[in-house]
DNA sequence: TGAACAAGTAATCAATTGTTCAAATGATTG
DNA sequence: CAATCATTTGAACAATTGATTACTTGTTCA
């Protein structure tokens, strides 16, 4: 049984397609997968994390490029780096001092590129 | 000038890497773009959302399917609809008092394969 | 026309989120 | 060791968001 809903199918309308939902349901990916893909795109859906990640494409940097760049404060920065870094998107090494960031994921660029795509239409 | 920030270059660190700054700011996607990016993100980053979508993926169906399927109420779904709607991810038909959802466009299914590659691992 | 029903809307509430400020690490250098 | 600098962390706050409830719109058909 691929669980989407509980037992009750309880619901207020006339389910007019039964087939219908039987079928998708049926079709559709194990929920726990449809909820860790809401959670990449709900890190994906921040204006200053995108920027981060896009300016990791060209080049490894520091919270402090990231600021400079950004316009934005180191802390504001490194809180979005910490997320990105849970995320699995992106890892970082220590010299002396700094600590430069960049990225851990072939995909990114990729969806990214896809959703460029899209926008830009 | 590709502005992504202000004139006002300030910021209370030190710069370690001005070059590398300077560079990738010039290869960056235009602000605009990004924010349309982070935008397009923010509506995937639902897990209903991502849910209606995965089910329009198998089969055009009517908000009362979709309600049934999920296990929530046709209001909440209608809500979301207008919001994938808006963002131009799905079109409607009306046949008689029954409206239709399918996709309009053919980025997502392609964005949501790369995005499940990047969550199973 | 008017009852019945699918869908859409508005107002509201609880929960989440991004940023800032202040303080704390952690690492270098004099 | 003390001072300095890059980064991180935590608390607090404003803003946004998703779902619910109740109501409205729009269509069918008896």
């Amino acid at each position: 049984m691929n669980s989407m809903i509980p037992d009750i199918d309880k619901c207020d309308c006339t389910v007019i397609h039964e087939e219908t939902v039987a079928y998708v349901r049926k079709k559709m990916p194990e929920e726990e997968s449809l909820l860790d893909l809401a959670d990449l795109f709900k890190v994906f859906g921040d204006s200053t994390r995108v920027k981060i990640l896009c300016a990791l494409f060209e080049s490894e940097m520091c919270v402090c490029d990231i600021a400079a760049l950004l316009g934005m404060t180191k802390s504001a920065i490194s809180h979005q780096l910490r997320i990105l870094k849970q995320s699995k998107l992106i890892k970082n090494r220590r010299d002396g001092k700094v600590v430069y960031y960049s990225l851990d994921d072939d995909h990114v660029k990729n969806i990214f590129d896809k959703g460029l795509a899209h926008v830009s239409e």
